[in-house]
DNA sequence: AGAAAACTTTGATGCAAATCAAATCAGGAC
DNA sequence: GTCCTGATTTGATTTGCATCAAAGTTTTCT
C-alpha cells in the first residue's frame, strides 16, 4: 500500500488546518493570508526510517517542516567523522544550513518513517516580502538555530559527561511535552552512539552515565524507553550551582 | 580627542563608500539602492576594548557591521561557566542572536578598541521587503553563522587539543587573508584563557599546543605574535586523512 | 620608575572519558 | 521457532587533558 513515489501528490495540503501549525508558523494571520501561506508548501513528501531527506554537498532548494517522524541532522568531517549536529521533531524546521552557499552543508536522516512539508526557499522569499509576519518568522527560526547551536558549544566546551545527558533529556523531554506527550515518559528515536555523537561522548560513556541515573533512581530506563523520576535532581546535575 | 559620547553624530554613514562593502554588504545594487542601504545605517558606535556592544539579556534592537576591532562573544551558564561562541572582526555582523526572543541570548565583547555601524533590525526588515538582494543577503548571512557553529560542533564534539587549535589558527588567518592581511602572520587579540574557551580548552592546554608547534617548527610564537611557518603541518593536523 | 595585576609558560600529578574487550540483549530475516 | 545482526551494557585499562603549582613575562597603574 505504499506509494512507489516518496511524494504524496494529490494530498490536500494546507497549513490552514494542520495542527503543527503553531508550532512551524507564524500566527495571526487573515482568511486571506493563510491561503497564501497554504500555497508555500508545494507538497508533502515522506522520508523511510535511515533514509536521507537531505545530504551534504546537495543543492539546496526548500527548507523542510516536519510533520511527523524524528530527524537527526549530522555534518561528517573530511576524514569521515559524522559529528551530529541536532535531533529534529514534528513541528521543527531543518534545510537552513543551505541558504548560504546554495548547497547543503549537512545532512538529514530520519530517524523513523517520516513526512515533512516541501517548502521551496524562493517561495519563502518571495511570500516574506508581502507578508512582515512570516518574514518575521523565517528570521526568528534562524535566530533560534543560532541559539540552540550556542548552547550545545556550551554544554560541549564545559559540561562533563553526566550533565550533557540530563541537559539532552530535560531537552527532548521539554520538546515532546510541547507537543503534547508526557513531561516525564519519552522513546528515545536514537541510538546510544548517535547520543554521543551528539553530546561529544562515546557511546560507552552515554550508557554509563544512563545506568548511573537509573542507580541513582533519576530515571528508568529499559532500551530506548525512559522515564524520567527525579526531574529536579536532573536539573540539579545540568545546572548544580542553582541549588547552592 | 575622544568624543564622550560613544556614537559618532555628524559623521557621514555611508555603505556606498565603505571598503567593507563587498564583506558585509550584498552586491549588485543601483546607485538608488545603494542610497536605501546607507539609510539603514542609523549611525556608528564605538566600542572601547574591554567593553560590550551588547551584553546577554539586554533588549535586542539592532544588527552590528563591524567596521573595526576585534570582538569575542560570549555565553553565560546559570552557574557562571563563560563560553566564548566566536570571534569576529572587520566586515562581520553580529547580534543575530537576539532575534528570536528580542532579547540577545549572548554578550558581545570588544577586544580591541572598535567601531561598529548600527542597524536597526527594523529597518532591515522593511528594506529587505523592498530589496530582494538584502533580504537573501540577511538569509545568507544567518545561514553562514549556523554553518559556522555546525563546524564548531565538529570540533569540540571529535578533535583533539592540537587540531582544535590548528583548525582556530588556520579559519583565522584565512579570514585576516580575506581582509587584505597576511596569511602568515597575526596577531591574536584573545587570550589563551579565550582561546581555550572558544575550543573547549583550559588555557595551559592552549599554551603547550602553541608550545609543541613551536616546537615542531610549524608555527613561531612570541606571546600573542604568531607566524605560520608550515601552514601545510597545520592543514595535516587539522585533518589528517587527506593526507594519506 | 617601581609596584601590582594580568597573562603565559612549564612541570608534576590526578582524573574523566576513551579505548579495548567481551558478554548480553533485542529485533528482523527466513 | 532459530539464526544473525546490530545495539547495549559492563568491566579492565589507558590516555589526553584538567588541575595544581610555581616561575617568568608583559602590561597597567600610581
Amino acid at each position: 500500500m505504499q506509494p512507489t513515489l516518496n511524494t504524496l501528490e494529490g494530498l490536500k495540503v494546507a497549513c490552514s488546518n494542520c495542527n503543527l501549525r503553531e508550532l512551524c508558523m507564524p500566527t495571526g494571520f487573515n482568511q486571506d493570508e493563510m491561503q497564501k501561506l497554504d500555497e508555500v508548501v508545494e507538497k508533502r513528501r515522506r522520508v523511510k526510517q535511515g533514509e536521507a531527506l537531505f545530504s551534504s554537498g546537495e543543492t539546496f532548494t526548500s527548507l523542510y517542516a516536519i510533520r511527523t517522524g524524528f530527524f537527526k541532522t549530522c555534518v561528517i568531517s573530511e576524514d569521515g567523522r559524522e559529528q551530529v549536529t541536532g535531533f529534529q521533531m514534528a513541528g521543527e524546521i531543518i534545510g537552513m544550513d543551505g541558504i548560504v552557499s546554495d548547497h547543503h552543508n549537512c545532512s538529514a536522516v530520519a530517524l523513523e518513517d517520516a513526512e515533512v512539508c516541501v517548502m521551496p526557499f524562493s517561495d519563502i522569499e518571495n511570500l516574506s516580502r508581502e507578508l512582515p509576519g512570516l518574514q518575521r518568522h523565517v528570521h526568528k527560526i534562524m535566530s533560534r538555530e543560532i541559539v540552540r547551536e550556542n548552547g550545545v558549544m556550551m554544554l560541549l566546551g564545559n559540561m562533563r559527561a553526566e550533565e550533557r545527558l540530563a541537559a539532552f533529556l530535560l531537552n527532548l523531554v521539554q520538546r515532546l511535552h510541547a507537543r503534547g506527550l508526557s513531561q516525564s515518559e519519552l522513546v528515545l528515536r536514537m541510538t546510544r552512539e548517535e547520543i554521543g555523537s551528539y553530546l561529544g561522548l562515546k557511546l560507552e560513556t552515554v550508557s554509563r552515565a544512563f545506568s548511573k541515573f537509573s542507580e541513582d533512581g533519576i530515571i528508568e530506563v529499559k532500551q530506548r524507553y525512559v522515564k524520567i523520576l527525579a526531574p529536579d535532581a536532573l536539573k540539579k546535575i545540568f545546572n548544580p550551582q542553582t541549588y547552592y
